[in-house]
Order: C-alpha cells, then structure tokens, then sequence
DNA sequence: GCTGATCTTTATAAAATCTTTATACATACG
DNA sequence: CGTATGTATAAAGATTTTATAAAGATCAGC
C-alpha cells in the first residue's frame, strides 16, 4: 500500500510546520503551498489523495479556491479555518468541502477525519493496479495493457503474469512458478512454463525476441521487471 | 426526485421534535428510533438514506450501535452527542461515522453536514439510471431499452444485469455472481449462470453471437461495458 | 385446478484453452 | 568441431469450458 499523498494549503510557515510534522509522522506524503495560486497548480500536478485548505489566503478567497478546485478535483478537500461563523461553514461545505474544522483543532480529531475522509475515497475505486512501463496490469478487473491497448490473456497466462508482477525483479524458480500456477505435482512440467511463457512475451513484448519484461535465467527460472 | 429518507435515533423527545420540525421543514421524510435495538431495527426495514445517531442511548453504547449497523449499512451515519471528548470523535470516525457534530449544534451547520453526506451518498451509489451505448438501465423503475425500444426482463434477468452493470469493467467469477444473484450455496450451479447470460445477451445485444456488452472470460467469469 | 410465466435441469454442439509432441536454436565445454 | 544441456516456438491432440435449445418443474394469480 502507497503512502497518500495530502496538499497543504496555508500561508503560515508556523502551521505547515507542525501539520507537517503531524502529517509525516503518521506515514503521509505531504506536499506543501502558501498561495491560492500555487496550492492549485499543485493539486492538478500532483493529484493528491486529499487536500487541506486553509480559508485565510492571502491572494485569493479560500471559498473561491475551493470552487476552482471543485471544478475538476473530485477527491477529499478538508477546510481548515479560524472563522466559525455559521455561514463560512455552510458555504463551503455547499460548495463541496469534505469536512470543516476550525482552528486550534485537536490533532487527533484531524488525524481521525483525514482517515475517515480517505476511508470514503478509497471504496469509491479499489483497482489495485501495477505499472511497469509500458505494461498495465489491474488485478481486480484482470485487465491487462500494453501502451494503453488492451491484450486478452487467458486464465493461465494471467495467473503467471500477475505471479510475475508480485515478485517483480526477484528470479523465480521453474519449481516456484509450476507449484504456484499448476501446483504442487507438476514440479518437472518445465516445458509447460516455456510454452506459456512464449505465449506471454508474443502479447506483452514489443519485441518478443529481445525480451525486455521477462527475462530468461537460464539453468534457473525466469525474471520479471 | 423524491425526498430523502433520515432516520433519527435518539432517546429524548424534545429533541427528536426539535430535530424532526427541522428536517421535515426542509424537505426530507424522518422516522424515529428512541432505542438502539429499535434504530438497528428500523435501519434494516427501511433502509434510509442517513442516520442521524445519538450517543447517549439507553440500552445501548452508542459506539455499539455504529459499529453493528456498519457491518451492513453502507451509507451515511451522522454522530450527534454532548460528548466533546476527543476520543469519542476518534472512536467514533474510526468506525466509520461519516461526521461527529457534538450537542448543542448549530442546526444550519448540521443541515450543511447533512446535505453534504447525502451528496457523497449519491454519487457513490449508482445513479439511478446507466447508460452504455444503445443500452439503457433505470433501476429504480426496472426498465432496461436498447436503442430507446423497452426490453422485458424477467426478475432474475434484470438482477443479473444490474449487478454487471454496478460493476463496470471489471471481472466478475462465476462464485461471486452466483452468491450475489442465487445466494450462498448455489456457487457451484455455474450452468444457471451460462443460461441467464445467454437469455441476456439474446435480449440485449444487437448481435448475441459476438456479444458487446457481456463478454467471456474463460475459466473466470464474465465482464460488462 | 388451470394457465402462463419463470426458473431449473438436461443434452449436445461449438469454442477456447491446456497439454503434448516435434523440431529448431543457442550456448557451454571438452 | 561435435555433443550435451537448456531454451523457444509452432502446431496437433486432448480436455475443459461455454453456448444454446428444449424439456421438465415450480410458482403466482385467477
């Protein structure tokens, strides 16, 4: 599982500070921006799991930024603010806030609510997928790509190329691989694995005879990267 | 669009009226609960679109009650309680509330929570129509077209194309779809499966013997787009 | 109980996939 | 160079999986 990725946007150094701290310390990737401007451009660069606005920008209305972001950024957006007048709340969470707390905020309630509002992202897409180059594998949807066009593999071919995925760079044994595809009994069938993964290099290789994903250790097994 | 359905589990009458007068002021349909054995009761009959959950229950903790209901109940709860002690929120969000507002609320602030959840709820559940090229789904009203002319699906025809239709994309096995249509037990009957497909395809597909919406995956399952 | 609709079960042909065989290529080593 | 070992690949054969029709069973409404 991948760190998420969390913007920070405030204009007080003192305050990213200690979010930051906060933040990394619980095992987050925080990236940081102290302008309006620039917390937008950072949100469509780096797409981030969620985003922590301040409503108190200098160079432009937290509320504002918020529609902008809104316009496209579908993930979680958590305001952080001093105002707690009624009305700040209730325009931004109209306007599509996750979550609103106001400052001083207790650090486990915000650690909580990150969670819950990440929680909530997660279910919405839970495609566990590998990228390797040019090759795209999704586990749950058992698709698999090469340069964005979709390749059919059949049920064995895909058991071995997600086999190969999961221990990627490591050199897999003849017997590894025959006791995890076919199991165990089929130990000796090396020339079962030869056939298929020759079917495997015709539909993932650019260049089936120059392999590049999966390489050949002769005398041993087969590596994948 | 019909009215969105809350219930409210909480123990004191005063305010259930005061909470009831304000929901129903603003256009949703409420039902009350005054004890978690008959709040888990009602969520399971009525199946409402958010639940507003008081933790200060008399015959139940109130983390009690969210943690049950969550083994099932996949929409928005809302916490409401006189408890402003961080571990409570902590507890609560961990177990997965969707918003913790703590007694007393501000009711123009709970009415902005509240529609933002509702809103959340919306877009993750299925709209209640899908559309795919020539293909049109309203699950609400159960009634499938292709190219605009209605489609007459049998109970189980209209079940089994709405679960591939909620799962777009990816590769659903014969054993999930058959827990999911027929139920525990039936996952071994992946003949009943092959029939209904085949009454599907022959229903909604232009040309059913090169199937476009529900492809083979052979030896796993099927996959709709 | 009859009727029509739907679901379940059976039978069989067709398609896809897996296994096996055959053969060619590559590399290392005496 | 010739042989032995390991590898790649095509293609034929065997097996599994799937599609489909159609017969039998079940159920609800009249």
């Amino acid at each position: 599982m991948n760190k998420a990725e969390i913007l920070l946007i405030d204009d007080e150094p003192q305050i990213r500070k200690l979010l930051d701290i906060l933040l990394v310390g619980n095992d987050y990737k925080v990236i940081h921006a102290a302008t309006a401007k620039e917390g937008i451009m950072m949100a469509a660069n780096h797409s981030p799991d969620l985003i922590l606005l301040d409503l108190g920008l200098p160079d432009k209305s937290g509320h504002e930024v918020l529609k902008e972001l809104r316009l496209w950024y579908t993930k979680a957006i958590i305001i952080l603010s001093v105002q707690k007048s009624e009305s700040d709340i209730i325009t931004a969470l109209d306007s599509g806030a996750t979550d609103y707390l106001t400052k001083p905020f207790r650090t486990g309630e915000l650690l909580a609510r990150i969670r819950s509002s990440l929680r909530r992202n997660q279910t919405k897409s839970e495609s566990s997928t590998f990228v390797s180059g040019d090759l795209q594998i999704d586990f749950v949807a058992r698709i698999v790509t090469v340069n964005g066009i979709q390749v059919k593999l059949t049920l064995t071919e895909f058991n071995l190329l997600a086999l190969f995925a999961k221990e990627e760079g490591k050199v897999l044994t003849h017997q590894y691989i025959l006791k995890e595809i076919w199991g165990i009994g089929y130990q000796t069938e090396t020339q079962y694995l030869r056939v298929f993964v020759a079917q495997l290099r015709k539909k993932i290789e650019m260049n089936p005879n120059q392999p590049f994903h999966i390489t050949t250790e002769s005398g041993v097994g087969y590596r994948f990267c």
